[in-house]
DNA sequence: GTGTAAATTGACTAGTCAGTCAATATGGTG
DNA sequence: CACCATATTGACTGACTAGTCAATTTACAC
């Protein structure tokens, strides 16, 4: 008997990863897919049965990817401030290390070709930042406003640092770019003093 | 002689404006389009060139509305602070009256299937955003640090900021959400006491 | 080796798409 | 009214697409 291979179900998603961000859903064809990832249009069919399952499957990936990268160290930390400092960074390394995945996210993260169940999943994963939200509000560090809107809006600003961060090639300089951008979050954040 | 008529045209870049972000642009055939619109295929490109034209077209003009609403009133602001938050309230405002727009822009913002030249142009219109944030530091408002990432990260935040304030109903309840974000926002600029 | 179950192939199908064009309808003008 | 430039129509074309399947190759067990 033959096993089937890891590999080739590893190159069809990467290809497929990099075509979509940059050409889109529909705008990539799994006749392109296969023959980039070095396999036949068949393949492709016999790895994923249909081109929705191919992106649902891409997305659960990426996002619980991106999930593990942030939770990175986090229990380490013992304030609020600290832990979202340390998310961030985790973040934003993670981007940066990883511009084509987090690009995906981005795109796909309310598009209508993504199942239900996969964007359910993957937000799943991200519960635990309001919570974390909650807890820095409960002890006195965060300001007392809804936790659901804070934690948006700080995620909609990280994800904007980590386009910005990425602008730069200069090391030293994405560093300086990301500790003001986290800056300004946690000074958004905090309660006065 | 017969002239062209504005209603039609009007028709065709709507209904694109509506399928267009619900389906994406490779996700929405012209004939569609054209069907919903009430029109002949012909007559659909008989008033843009090719499907890019159209979305070029739609990206130019809802880009340039949405930094003309942005700066109402600006000029009867005299702090910083004071019109940052005018050009939050008209922004939030904007997109609130108008969520396809907004959508439509968060999704071609960075997209392909529109050109160069119709991003340049689009981005041109705010500009003056960064300008704003460059006099705020000069007279010691906001904090001085890189303008064009603060900008960033503060177009970021508003506009999710906004998406949030979309998913309820309630008037009363998106004004103190807007609030409380314009505030995030704030606080993340300005220059510590 | 040999047998065999499963992986791989790519020509193929039925359907869809952007854009064309010859025919027709329309409205302004004199 | 009659004229005519032009706006509008929709059947049509050539190109392309997701997914199929019968034929072929591969790798493992004995």
């Amino acid at each position: 008997m033959r096993e089937p291979s890891p590999e080739k179900q590893e190159a069809i998603l990467n290809t497929a990863l990099t075509l979509f961000t940059e050409r889109g859903f529909f705008g990539t064809p799994t006749s392109l897919i296969s023959k980039k990832a070095g396999v036949a249009t068949g393949t492709l069919f016999f790895y994923f049965r249909t081109k929705e399952d191919l992106i649902d499957t891409l997305y659960r990936r990426v996002k619980s990817e991106a999930a593990r990268e942030m939770c990175r160290g986090l229990d380490k930390e013992k304030t609020a401030k600290d832990k979202l400092r340390r998310l961030g960074k985790n973040a934003a390394g993670w981007g940066i290390r990883n511009p084509a995945k987090l690009k995906f996210m981005e795109q796909f993260a309310h598009s209508p070709f993504v199942s239900t169940n996969a964007h359910e999943e993957g937000m799943s994963h991200f519960l635990f930042l309001e919570d974390l939200v909650r807890d820095g509000i409960r002890n006195g560090e965060i300001r007392d406003v809804d936790p659901s809107g804070l934690f948006c809006i700080m995620a909609s600003a990280l994800s904007g640092l980590i386009a910005h961060a990425l602008l730069t090639d200069d090391p030293a300089e994405r560093e300086k770019i990301i500790g003001n951008g986290l800056d300004f979050i946690w000074y958004g954040m905090k309660v006065e003093e």
